[in-house]
DNA sequence: CAGTTATGATACAATAGTGTCTCATTACAG
DNA sequence: CTGTAATGAGACACTATTGTATCATAACTG
């Protein structure tokens, strides 16, 4: 068993270091650890260096959309509602898009970011070829092109989200509609 | 007369800024005043903090993107095709896109960042208004929507580009596919 | 309950970057 | 050509942040 105190607070620091870095990337770690109600020493002991901090994030942020993103990909049959489904499942992660996408060039040369990636990368991309082979998604476009479309428009909802200029469903709907009618093949 | 060697030099200096701080955000102002082969002091004669120097950077991007967007706007006669040369001249522009995404939550309270963006924001919205109106555009998508997506595609454009997967054309060709089918209206 | 261990507070050294200043040199403008 | 003004190089103080170390206190485990 691993004693609480160390889950607590890894806990707390994951969190508040998150939130506070997706606001202010050049937070310093004095006020990230008072955000997260933990002693600066302690933020050093379990996270060695910013970097290490930043990329234990990355990592759990890859994790979640690791989780999110297998059962509609184990579903099989991909159609339009698998699509639905798959942005669906993502827009909750939207901060975690935007996140990895603002810290990508301090991350990139990280051995468990990478490996991460790139698994989710390709199975992304089998998911996507095998919908164009379905003719569910235009062929004309590459699958390294959707994954960055779907990726900078994820983004796009999460910086709509921050401005809190529409409710989070009618950015769902737009989304959708976006995405959906831009990739999707005419026949 | 401004004296030329004021002009070069700060010439240098913000077109190797721009450059560098978008391969490396964290770049220290020694860093690019090297790679603009000019000495530190002088970069601090014409931009006095790093900030200033960035500041300076998005003002002539937003300029640039002005530059380039007006034409179009005057043009009148919103159709396909007019969004087609919209993306067309936006395309070039996409690094300094992406530079002003990169750099937002610093320069976002400075006046005359403000000025410039809030004047482009609602001539652009004005332009998709226009678009809906006669039927060219999706009215059920609102114009903050559409200026978002647009914005975070170019910025895909900007990330395909620096990863050197596809060439420049084809970038093109697939983001208008995108977009255009993303946005329009179909009837 | 007793031993272990994580924690917070604090002090500390080291570093990197910022911004200022000076001065000899060089390029410019008229 | 000559006076003016910008430049590069270097030294400098200052600050913020990083990362390390110590120690008493508090919380957890078994």
């Amino acid at each position: 068993m691993t004693d609480l105190r160390i889950q607590k607070s890894t806990r707390a620091l994951l969190d508040a270091s998150f939130k506070v870095l997706l606001h202010n990337p050049h937070a310093s770690l004095s006020e990230i650890a008072s955000q997260a109600s933990v002693g600066r020493a302690t933020l050093y002991r379990h996270f060695p260096t910013r970097e290490k901090l930043i990329t234990a994030i990355a990592v759990e942020s890859l994790e979640l959309v690791q989780a999110a993103m297998m059962p509609v990909l184990n579903e099989g049959c991909l159609n339009e509602s698998a699509i639905r489904k798959m942005i669906a499942v993502f827009l909750p992660l939207a901060d975690r898009f935007h996140f990895l996408q603002m810290v990508w060039t301090l991350i990139e040369l990280d051995k468990t970011v990478v490996a991460l990636y790139e698994k989710q990368m390709s199975a992304l991309k089998v998911w996507i070829v095998q919908g164009q082979n379905l003719s569910e998604i235009d062929p004309s476009l590459t699958p390294d092109w959707i994954v960055a479309v779907l990726d900078s428009m994820l983004y796009s909802a999460s910086w709509m989200l921050a401005q809190e200029m529409m409710s989070k469903e009618q950015i769902e709907k737009q989304l959708i509609h976006t995405l959906l009618n831009g990739i999707k093949s005419r026949t």
